[in-house]
DNA sequence: ATATTAGTTCATGAGTATTGAACTAATGGA
DNA sequence: TCCATTAGTTCAATACTCATGAACTAATAT
């Protein structure tokens, strides 16, 4: 198996995290990266909001939250161990991560605020 | 022609605001209507950073712009006159617009210095 | 009326996304 | 060692979306 690919951070593009991040299943994983303090595995997220994705789908967010250079991912074993590059994203474009992951969280309360249980779904772009 | 659709500013979506500002044409376009103090016609943009654009490509990118909940279009005459909805998106995602524009300029001062006279490409999500 | 201008719609070919099935690679037992 | 299991990737097929030339609409001017 081939190496995981990363993009030195002077590579990485505002267009490309915009893109990465247009999609609402790579936000939500994003979003739960930036918030947790471990690692996490690729099949934590074989759920998310109501949704089974297929772990060949879940695998290409992954890869694109990877390009992207959103994420970084290291295999341990059988698994990977995905965590955040935000540090340095920041200090290349200071509050960018920040004020979308805000935004993201702010959304999702007043969609949980409106619809008490309800199905999200993925790439509404509307 | 039918009227011009906006959507609601509660209808406006993170994600469709990421996906539409995702595009470098259509970054552009936004980038140079929030900077401007009038609205801008859709044929300003014609040519775009050393690259001519087909009016009915134009015209989907003003589309997506419009349908995002980004910028507002207004007919007078022949002509539509395009603004941002800045202080709405503001208010309802406060930082968010302020920083992806920061982020953007901040890529393209970096990449003029890097390369003094070359062409920008279109849809560079690497 | 006709021409011009600004922008939209349509059709089509090119490109991208999603996903089931087959695959690889690491690990844990018999 | 060999087989099974687990985690994730790759492939192929289908479905969807994008870019764009050509044809169109609507407003205005001549």
């Amino acid at each position: 198996m081939r190496p995981l690919q990363h993009p030195a951070i002077e590579d990485v593009s505002v267009e490309g995290i915009l893109y990465a991040l247009s999609d609402s299943n790579r936000a939500h994983i994003f979003a739960a990266l930036a918030g947790g303090s471990q690692p996490c595995t690729c099949s934590q997220f074989l759920a998310i909001s109501n949704q089974v994705l297929p772990k060949s789908t879940l695998s290409q967010h992954f890869k694109v939250l990877r390009e992207s250079g959103l994420i970084r991912s290291e295999r341990h074993g059988v698994e990977l161990h995905n965590s955040t590059r935000c540090e340095e994203i920041n200090q290349r474009f200071p509050g960018l991560l920040p004020s979308i992951t805000a935004a993201l969280l702010a959304q999702k309360k007043r969609a949980a605020a409106k619809r008490p249980r309800a199905v999200t779904s993925a790439r509404a772009r509307g």
